[in-house]
DNA sequence: TTGAAAGCGTTACCAA
DNA sequence: TTGGTAACGCTTTCAA
């Protein structure tokens, strides 16, 4: 047991003999200070393994150099806990804003019942809000928006809001996705996703648009509408398979959970993949690689996006306007798919 | 735009004409105050999306209702971001924080790089502390658990330590993994892990306890010391293989990122699974049962013990003493092994 | 270059 | 049952 009584600025003051505004600075490296002075206390500081008080440097700074981390659920909690990419961008963030100074409060949409700008910023616990997804509905996200507090959310930045967005372009993912496939010689391509999810949704568009392009018909029999998760993605495959057949020879997934879910689904029946059926996936999580076989995906980078979405909320500290942003998206052809 | 000048108690206050002190007990629901004043006041508080200050209340009370949860990494950053285990316990630590009234403020040994207590409870950033991960090294831990603050580990808790440590029973994993192999008339089971880690060491003794138990000749060929990532395992075993040959028939590994990375080297050679070679995991990682064959493992039980572990946090804040728990494993069998 | 002192918004003691 | 007020520990303006 050591600190019974803690040591605070004033303490560490006196110990000094200088006034506390003198430490004070002085721990800021403030150039109005002597250098010696500085030195000298900031050694002090070191040796007394001294440390600010957070509460009350935020109360009278106004500043809390926190952000709240929202993980936007839709369906359970499950997601949240299984879901390697949602924790990959978590993890991403924390390291961007970490890297500028700031630590990352976490929270998610079942947690957070409250009104996300009262709660997180009139009470002082952050500075701003990154959200991460738009769900199935976005009111609560245009409730913080109003409020003025800043934000930035992950999410599908091609659709207009009257807040910055910052994500892939699902839509040309989509796209590329189906490309590749029809490219490779499959004809009759299913999507595997939930179109009421804003980001799934443009995906779904890019699939269209694609079969548009090369004249393939589409058929409302190879549209599958599936939670994103492994599990259900496993279940709908399996029992479009019982009562249907192998009605088609290729997958757009709408994630890579959803195509290792089907994938799983297909190999237990012995359909040979890539050849019977050809899969990509979308996100390029760690494990999409270590699959056998590894599955083709649109990679979404991750980290690049993490760094933007913290570049564009800290602007907003600065009192400039966040825009949307688009980030780059890539085919990356691996072995579910046939080569081209 | 909104709140231009942010409502306080003391403007709450004056709408209402009271005092401060009443409004503030009657927010917290306190008997002290008549209850058509607190519903009256209560009423008026959420009308005008009122929030208490938190920096201010922190400072006063001294009590921040966060618990500082830290990612104790061994190698790299790489670690952090794609081992869904690691973040599995993040996210059921939140959630049982969460149920509590906590907040989780999340760090890593690579950020928060000074004195943990002085960082995080000297300055009252947080009432607790929770590391996960006991790592290579634990004097930072130990440092912690000399200044007394509150803390709890994940990690190992059948070794001995001045704090508290809420784990799985490794070595009972590391033998149970390794019994049913041997049980499913494996022989040459060969150790795929890091044994430098405290848990994996205590795994890699499990390991050799079934071994002598069925009388089998431990061999210092069939330990593979491994760094706990997939990749990593992949490229050791495939150099293995490309040395020695098939020299094991068998493979207890210390992780399951550890296990799928093994399992794809081999299928990349045609080794049948699980009929040429036997692998068992370490975890239960929602991924394990997608993989093909899905794959036997030791499930650890991250709810409950994410649970207790902020129980045994809790309790440190009442000022009892908090105890080391075992955390209870379970043999999940699927179709990486034989059945025996 | 340094010091004094006000004030950030709560809470809780004491008084009424 | 309610109100006045000091105190939590820091930052920063103003004064020296």
């Amino acid at each position: 047991m050591a600190n019974e009584n803690k040591l605070n600025l004033a303490g560490l003051a006196k110990l000094a003999g200088v006034s506390t505004s003198t430490v004070s600075r002085a721990l800021k490296d403030s150039s109005l200070i002597k250098k010696e002075t500085r030195q000298r206390l900031q050694a002090l500081a070191a040796e007394h393994n001294f440390s600010l008080n957070r509460a009350a440097s935020v109360l009278r700074t106004q500043k809390t150099n926190v952000v709240a981390v929202i993980l936007n659920l839709t369906d359970s909690t499950v997601q949240s806990t299984s879901d390697p990419f949602l924790l990959k961008v978590v993890g991403d963030l924390n390291h961007a804003l970490n890297q500028r100074g700031y630590e990352l409060l976490l929270s998610n949409s079942f947690m957070a019942t409250q009104d996300w700008a009262n709660y997180f910023i009139s009470s002082s616990r952050a500075d701003g809000i990154i959200v991460i997804g738009q769900g199935k509905s976005t009111t609560k996200i245009e409730q913080v928006a109003d409020s003025g507090a800043p934000l930035v959310v992950w999410g599908d930045p091609t659709t207009k809001t009257n807040y910055a967005v910052v994500g892939s372009n699902n839509e040309l993912g989509g796209y590329l996705a189906t490309e590749h496939l029809i490219n490779s010689g499959y004809q009759r391509i299913l999507f595997l996703g939930d179109p009421e999810h804003a980001e799934m949704r443009e995906r779904y568009k890019g699939y269209g648009r694609a079969l548009k392009q090369y004249k393939i018909e589409m058929s409302n029999e190879l549209i599958l509408s599936c939670d994103i998760t492994s599990k259900v993605a496993y279940e709908k495959i399996g029992s479009l398979i019982f009562e249907q057949g192998l009605i088609f020879d290729a997958i757009v997934a709408a994630s890579d959970m959803v195509a290792l879910g089907a994938l799983k689904a297909l190999k237990e029946r012995d359909v040979n993949i890539p050849n019977d059926v050809g899969i990509v996936g979308f996100d390029d999580i760690a494990m999409a690689e270590l699959f056998h076989p590894a599955l083709t995906t649109i990679k979404q980078n991750t980290e690049a996006a993490a760094n933007i979405m913290v570049e564009q909320l800290l602007a907003q500290f600065h009192g400039e306007k966040a825009k949307s942003v688009v980030i780059d998206i890539e085919l990356v052809k691996r072995n579910s798919t046939r080569s081209s």
